[in-house]
DNA sequence: TGTGAATTGTAGCAATGGCTACGGATGCTG
DNA sequence: CAGCATCCGTAGCCATTGCTACAATTCACA
């Protein structure tokens, strides 16, 4: 009995908490990857990437900041702070990674970019070793 | 443009909403199994499962509840409605499909069972029958 | 340079899901 | 059947992420 729980309290991690993560790599991965096309980041930047307004990017922007996951001043672009851009790069490849292998398995490009966005947050270092292996 | 918008748009749809639904496929699927196991489900029974308060529970079950996916009255017993116990199958469905295709691929079944939870309400319908085809 | 458009911030609301503290129901057991 | 333990509901707090409406800032161009 106590061993389930403990084994369910890390399958159901709690959820504000874990969400909370997915936001700051969600983030951070698309702060990387719009400085990378086009120079420099702006709120208005993520609002269009995840297509919420621009009052949703500015608060998540403030915790995020002081999580040191990024910096920014008023009215100014948005950089990421060393410890940002390190989890950016390890977003980046874990998505790489699944999205590749989505696409190995017999899944559509389009579909594969979806669905990788969703699960990429959820696979451990083992399943992606096994992806890698895979691959 | 407005291709990247839509794109995005389902990529990454909105999370309050989706996380509803995540949560409520999860209670669905939970209350199924724990009927199955002990013959009835009580708050006490999901909130060890989920190793959360039983006020918690509490509130998503009236939650659940309005959007008739299970039925329960103050201090009774909690059970699925017809739309509860279609989506429960599905869900389980799914999870197992998940979970023995993490499996099949070489991830250890501990592991296994952690991602799966995560994964599984991330994956379409494409990518759930290409997971079948492997297996 | 000054003014208007575009960008960003602030105020304040809702929904969801965490929690503790406390009170009411239920039901077992002496 | 009385009382106590267990279960469950309510009140009320917080954090996160949506939103609209409005205010402030920046910047380009006339």
């Amino acid at each position: 009995m106590q061993e389930d729980k403990k084994q369910n309290s890390v399958r159901f991690s709690r959820t504000r908490k874990h969400h909370a993560n997915e936001t700051a790599e969600d983030y951070v991965e698309a702060v990387a990857e719009i400085i990378d096309a086009s120079g420099e980041c702006r709120v208005l930047d993520l609002a269009k990437y995840f297509d919420v307004s621009h009052v949703t990017v500015s608060r998540i922007v403030k915790r995020l900041q002081g999580e040191e996951l990024l910096v920014t001043r008023p009215y100014r672009p948005i950089s990421l702070t060393k410890q940002g851009a390190k989890m950016a790069r390890y977003a980046k490849q874990r998505h790489e990674i699944v999205l590749d292998f989505l696409i190995a398995i017999g899944v559509d490009t389009q579909t594969a970019e979806i669905d990788s966005e969703g699960i990429e947050h959820h696979v451990s270092a083992k399943t992606l070793a096994a992806m890698k292996r895979f691959l």
